[in-house]
DNA sequence: AAATATTATCGTAATATTGCAATATAAAAA
DNA sequence: TTTTTATATTGCAATATTACGATAATATTT
């Protein structure tokens, strides 16, 4: 135990679950809203402006990346990451379908 | 080490980071799509939709509402959940401001 | 009151995540 | 080519999550 049953569920299902995911951490959300506002930067400017080790945000950056939030290019020896819009897409038509089918509900 | 480092983040950052945790388990999605469909259920009901056990079901539904993800109200001896919609409007709200800002920008 | 139905909690095992020091890798600069 | 700069990977300790059997709690039914 303590594994997620991943295979008894949709793929549709589990690919929402690993984006929420992704997001579910407040350094990876802050990583988010850095790069909303400073458009692109590279790793170390992450570091400089979170209080986590280098190592931490790489790892961060990693999963943001593995559930396509960002994208990191490589220029150089360091590397260009940004946010990836159309993952954020997925999230918020997914939510807006949510919300448009529970207005028309009544709860308990 | 192990434990997120909550305290050095904004309320607004762990507030998204909390509700997008509670979506990031495939049960979980399960649970909300099975409510959005039957608009409203009791605990047994999902129990025989997934293929989890009473007591795991009972915790998704507890971290589903910890996170105002959902409602439930007792009805007699069950509990009557349902979709919490002003939550999802907070996620929906928030991812809308990333794509609106993303999009007036150029990535590297 | 006893039996039943429904959900929650406890305890525990298996696994995953978080965070960082140390180290590796790779490109640029000196 | 050596040094510097920037990032990734490894290994490990601390903590959190997932899942479920056993059991408790509570209301309904008989």
């Amino acid at each position: 135990m303590g594994a997620t049953k991943t295979d008894h569920f949709t793929d549709k299902q589990n690919q929402i679950a690993t984006i929420a995911k992704a997001l579910g951490h407040p350094a990876r959300i802050a990583i988010i809203e850095y790069l909303l506002k400073v458009n692109e930067c590279i790793c170390g400017d992450i570091v400089n402006e979170l209080p986590l080790a280098q190592p931490t945000v790489s790892q961060h950056l990693k999963e943001l990346k593995n559930a396509g939030l960002i994208k990191g290019n490589i220029e150089g020896n360091s590397v260009c990451y940004c946010i990836d819009e159309k993952t954020f897409d997925v999230l918020k038509e997914y939510f807006a379908r949510i919300i448009l089918t529970v207005t028309n509900q009544k709860c308990c």
